[in-house]
RNA sequence: GGUCCUGUAGCUCAACUGGAUAGAGCAACUGCCUUCUAAGCAGUAGGUUUCAGGUUCGAGUCCUGACAGGAUCACCA
């Protein structure tokens, strides 16, 4: 049994054998012990003075010396004020530790059976992925890997937005001035070729517009009149039409931004299980409005347009149908639901997706609840904040966006620089330097995007480059090298650190290697909670207090030049243990670790 | 204007869901490489947790009201 539920239970069975209370089932709560007391676990008493009648220094005395009598497990206890801070045995963390290093399937739950999909990446193609997709996509592997480990069965899903009238804005401005380029020709790639003309379009129009303008036209006529404008409209008709020449063009710039996006995807490690694309489901959702309105979901207004009444819920009325009959965003987001399960037939369905959606899903959610969806319990939207520049938001009009393939190059260089001053790369071949660098880059990106809590926006600042120190994916990283380069030693030197009795010997443990005994435990829980609350940020968190803990061991206690032949296989036995958590963690967050660095 | 989110050290972030003296990293300063990788470790300094009330034995956390920043509120996507 886990040992807090067995010291909870016994502080249950406490209040009932000294005052003769029956707390109710799982209303005790332990939490962990602060550093600068002595022990691990604690419990507040003050909350159940009334039921002690006693003063909070007696209570915990009377408690602590019940706990030790009960539990061969609590070696230790002290009170402070009203805290009980209860110390375990090392025989305890011992045998803790040595279940840990026996069992092979420490970092993966058990199947559970449930179906999640996870949607995440969602990219337009009219345009190269940035720094704000960085953080979706990162956000939405890291999550679904995580729910993997949870025991999940986790489906990647993509919805890609490839069709609607910013899609013929770059389509038009190819044909006006794009003189038969591609990629080949240019040696451009894809994405950031089709990117361009969605820059040259956007110029081209506001040129137009201010020539209406200045001609005396209103500019909000002048916006629509554009000739550009009207093209893109037209063009947009005729791809509803199936007109074979623009579907054509469309069907080749599409290609040239999916092999760009390819390769981003690939170097940024992310891929998926399912590809939607808008164009096969934009016209989902209409027969749900039928459906919505024969059971008094939706109701239709004189001239024929359809809405959702949400004033019972807090929110507004929202159309779910045009008076001309054809669909709005939030229709195909219906139909895409029903879409999803019925081909996977999913429990659960998370959107990776920006905060300036809330709204938009928060009235989703709810008319799919109101349709009585048998999944509609199960949808959640992961809502993260926006990535800033020190100047504002990103605007890829004003060209303040932050290109993803350029960051990532960009950290390559940092990362090679940073590599190559330390002098670090003794030994390593060519390749391997450079897939040293691109590990490390990529671990700083992520980490750095990763650590923080989805839900909050964060400021990105391209001046001062992301760090390698302290906080930062390279610190684990470097780690984990050095603990690779302790086994590696130690193998040479033939060390038997995974002999089986090692843990039942050792006597005593320092104060280091307990802390981090403590840490390698809470891993399941960490991975619980990281799962439940869709939160990569807490295992980057957990890494890096890790990581810290066993640099401190590291500095404080010597492995080799240890005399004591199994207080030395001890420590390189923990330390490997350390290293495969890492590892574990790591790659829950989309990130490799090296074995040298 | 309505609704939602955010506000913690100079900067970037934590705080185990109401518990002890609010913790890390960066930047600054001081030590530690003849010993397993110094991308490290130890230390110093840095705080009225935006403000004002309230609930509680106890509030960064919950409630109310300000203030500041952001998002959203289209027969756009």
């Amino acid at each position: 049994m886990d040992i807090t539920l067995k010291i909870k239970n016994t502080i249950t069975k406490a209040f009932s054998s000294l005052y003769d209370v029956q707390l109710p089932e799982g209303s005790i709560s332990l939490q962990p012990t602060r550093k600068e007391f002595e022990g691990t676990y604690t419990f507040v008493v003050f909350p159940y003075l009334k039921h002690t009648k006693k003063n909070p220094e007696e209570s915990g005395e009377e408690l602590g010396n019940f706990l030790k009598n009960q539990l061969e497990e609590v070696s230790n206890f002290n009170v402070v004020k009203g805290f009980l801070n209860i110390s375990l045995s090392d025989g305890f963390w011992l045998g803790q530790v040595e279940e840990l290093n026996n069992n092979t399937d420490a970092f993966q739950f058990p199947s559970t059976g449930r179906k999640v999909m996870v949607e995440y990446s969602s990219p337009n193609t009219n345009k190269p992925l940035h720094l704000g997709h960085l953080r979706n996509n990162f956000l939405g592997y890291s999550l679904s890997e995580i729910l993997k480990a949870n025991g999940h069965d986790v489906v990647k899903a993509n919805l890609v937005n490839d069709r609607g009238i910013h899609i013929c804005k770059s389509m038009v401005a190819y044909q006006e001035f794009g003189e038969g380029e591609t990629p080949l020709s240019s040696g451009i790639k894809g994405d950031h070729l089709v990117g361009n003309y969605y820059v040259m379009f956007d110029k081209a129009y506001k040129k137009e517009v201010k020539q209406l303008v200045d001609k005396g036209m209103d500019e909000e006529l002048a916006k629509k009149e554009a000739p550009l404008m009207q093209k893109a409209q037209k063009m947009l008709l005729q791809w509803e039409l199936g007109d074979p020449e623009v579907v054509g063009l469309w069907k080749t710039m599409n290609q040239w931004v999916y092999e760009g996006f390819d390769s981003t995807y690939k170097r940024m490690g992310v891929d998926f299980d399912q590809m939607y694309y808008e164009s096969d489901t934009y016209l989902l959702g209409k027969n749900m409005v039928e459906e919505g309105l024969n059971k008094g979901v939706f109701f239709k207004k004189e001239n024929g347009s359809v809405w959702a009444d949400l004033s019972d819920e807090g929110l507004d009325e929202k159309l779910v149908l045009r008076a001309d009959g054809t669909s709005v965003y939030i229709t195909q987001d219906m139909g895409t639901a029903d879409l999803k399960f019925q081909d996977h037939q999913i429990d659960n369905s998370v959107y990776v997706v920006g905060n300036e959606q809330d709204y938009h899903f928060d009235v989703l959610f709810k008319i799919l609840k109101k349709l009585q969806r048998p999944y509609a319990g199960g949808l959640y939207h992961l809502s993260y904040g926006m990535v800033d520049l020190p100047s504002g938001k990103m605007k890829s009009r004003e060209g303040t966006v932050v290109d993803a393939d350029d960051l990532i190059a960009e950290m390559v260089d940092t990362a090679k620089k940073h590599t190559q001053e330390l002098g670090k790369i003794e030994g390593f071949t060519e390749s391997e330097a450079e897939a040293l660098y691109e590990t490390l880059a990529l671990g700083a990106l992520k980490y750095f995007l990763l650590k923080v809590d989805p839900k909050k926006r964060m400021l990105f600042n391209p001046e001062e480059s992301i760090e390698f120190q302290g906080n930062t994916g390279p610190f684990i990283q470097y780690t984990h090298a050095r603990i690779r380069a302790i086994i590696r030693k130690a193998r040479q030197i033939e060390l038997d650190y995974q002999h089986p009795s090692i843990f039942k010997n050792i006597k005593q443990l320092e104060g280091v290697e307990r802390n981090l005994i403590v840490l390698l435990m809470d891993y399941p829980q960490k991975l619980k909670t990281a799962g439940d609350e869709y939160s990569p940020s807490v295992i980057a968190q957990y890494l890096f207090d890790l990581a810290k803990e066993y640099n401190r061991f590291y500095a404080e206690l010597s492995i080799f030049s240890e005399a004591n032949d199994l207080t030395r296989a001890f420590r390189v036995a923990l330390s490997a243990l350390v290293s495969q958590t890492i590892k574990a963690g790591m790659r829950l967050l989309g990130i490799d670790v090296p074995e040298k660095m």
